[in-house]
DNA sequence: TCTGGGGTCCTGCCTCGT
DNA sequence: TCTGACGAGGCAGGACCC
């Protein structure tokens, strides 16, 4: 589906860009003996999961996240290529650089799309339609892949439009016909609404949207709890206030494994935990985090899975203590049964060294201050004031800071 | 049939301090 | 000194997203 760059797109300001079926295209790219096949991308033993597939496999009825052995019997001829996610990054990162170059205000949602807010480059590139159409031409032209995008004045319904534009296309929802685009649609299209929340909301007569704008809040709030009823029905009424933000940050770092074969090993296991232990320390320390909570994952041969977690008396990115840590939790699990999986998160991470700061330089307005110390608090639990010598640009906005990285009085 | 790995967020229960 | 109410925070589980 296109819509022309004339379309009308009045009240929009709002991108959402999504790559087609990235991984499998950047497999085309490198091996264009691929091109047409039908691909699966994922592991062709042990127990992986279709990572990505090419709309060749789609039409067999594979999907994202279905087992492989279930992917191959529904496409007994597809082929399966082994994912190389450092590749996929770099093409990612050549596909982002595209859209920085028409606004700063990029907001990368993974490796395969973006949020981009062009409000206040109009006047530089024209309307956001014809913005979208030249993102579209260039990242065919310079990459050699395809991207769908969608066009709105709210990112819930950019990214609506964009699934909706696939593969290779692209549609403008204009401000004033958010409410008739949204209406008829499933429910299960809504951001937060998953097969568990859509068989709530359906065993209640609430289909599509139009009817979450015409049930009372007490149902919805039964159907599917407060927090998450509060938002459907915002994002029903083509409410959605998040702006594009440019700055997230990451709130906890872990890796998992799923063994080919369960294992009641415990000595194995404890190994396993400890090899998990020492990538994430290792990550904490590349990143100049710590963490102050530790959580273990096991899941069983029955797929039943547990979690333990322990706040440590002093936050580390020390491996060896992340891993004694794991391993002290490990023990806490009486249930001795054989395990297919394996996981270990740092959480409630801080700046290493322990200062949580918030940072202002002279000239910087008090009330930005403030909102430096508010996001310090909130992310760490604690702020310092200090005045930094130097700030240099671009290195977030408010952000909490350790001293070390700016020279502080 | 057989369910990955990286995350975020919400809910409910429990404990602890005031 | 004891007791109950209450809020904060830790912890566990689960839904959801890509």
């Amino acid at each position: 589906m296109v819509s022309s760059a004339d379309a009308d797109d009045s009240g929009t300001r709002i991108l959402h860009v999504d790559m087609d079926a990235f991984y499998a295209a950047v497999e085309v790219l490198d091996d264009p003996s691929l091109r047409g096949l039908p691909l699966i991308i994922g592991s062709p033993d042990g127990r992986s999961v279709v990572s990505s597939a090419s709309y060749e496999a789609r039409r067999y009825g594979v999907r994202s996240a279905m087992p492989v052995s279930q992917a191959l019997r529904l496409c007994p001829g597809a082929r399966v290529v082994p994912p190389h996610f450092s590749r996929y990054q770099e093409v990612s990162r050549q596909v982002m650089a595209i859209f920085e170059s028409f606004t700063p205000l990029v907001e990368p949602l993974s490796v395969d799309e973006a949020f981009l807010d062009v409000q206040g480059v109009r006047r530089l590139w024209g309307s956001p339609a014809r913005i979208a159409g030249l993102i579209r031409e260039r990242v065919q032209a310079e990459v050699g892949i395809t991207c769908s995008v969608g066009v709105a004045s709210t990112k819930h319904v950019a990214k609506m439009a964009s699934t909706i534009a696939k593969p290779d296309g692209m549609l403008v929802i204009a401000a004033a016909d958010t409410l008739d685009f949204l209406a008829p649609r499933s429910v299960r299209a809504l951001w937060g609404v998953g097969p568990k929340a859509a068989e709530s909301l359906e065993a209640r007569g609430i289909r599509t949207i139009r009817d979450i704008r015409e049930t009372p809040q007490e149902t919805l709030d039964r159907a599917v709890g407060p927090a998450l009823s509060a938002r459907l029905v915002q994002l029903a009424r083509g409410e959605d206030a998040r702006a594009v933000d440019t700055e997230r940050v990451e709130k906890s770092i872990g890796h998992e494994e799923t063994f080919d074969q369960d294992i009641a090993d415990r000595e194995f296991l404890r190994a396993e935990l400890l090899r998990l232990s020492d990538r994430v320390g290792a990550r904490l320390r590349r990143a100049g985090w710590e963490t102050s909570t530790v959580s273990i994952k096991i899941r069983f041969a029955d797929f039943r899975t547990v979690n333990r977690s322990q706040t440590l008396t002093e936050p580390t990115a020390v491996s060896q203590r992340i891993g004694e840590a794991a391993q002290g939790l490990f023990e806490l699990i009486d249930r001795r049964d054989p395990i297919r999986l394996v996981g270990v998160r740092a959480e409630k991470l801080r700046p290493a060294g322990g200062g949580a700061l918030a940072l202002w330089d002279e000239d910087e307005d008090w009330r930005k201050v403030e909102g430096a110390v508010d996001e310090a608090i909130a992310r760490f639990g604690t702020a310092t004031i200090s005045r930094a010598r130097h700030i240099g640009r671009g290195e977030g906005r408010g952000a909490a800071r350790h001293p070390k990285d700016h020279g502080v009085d």
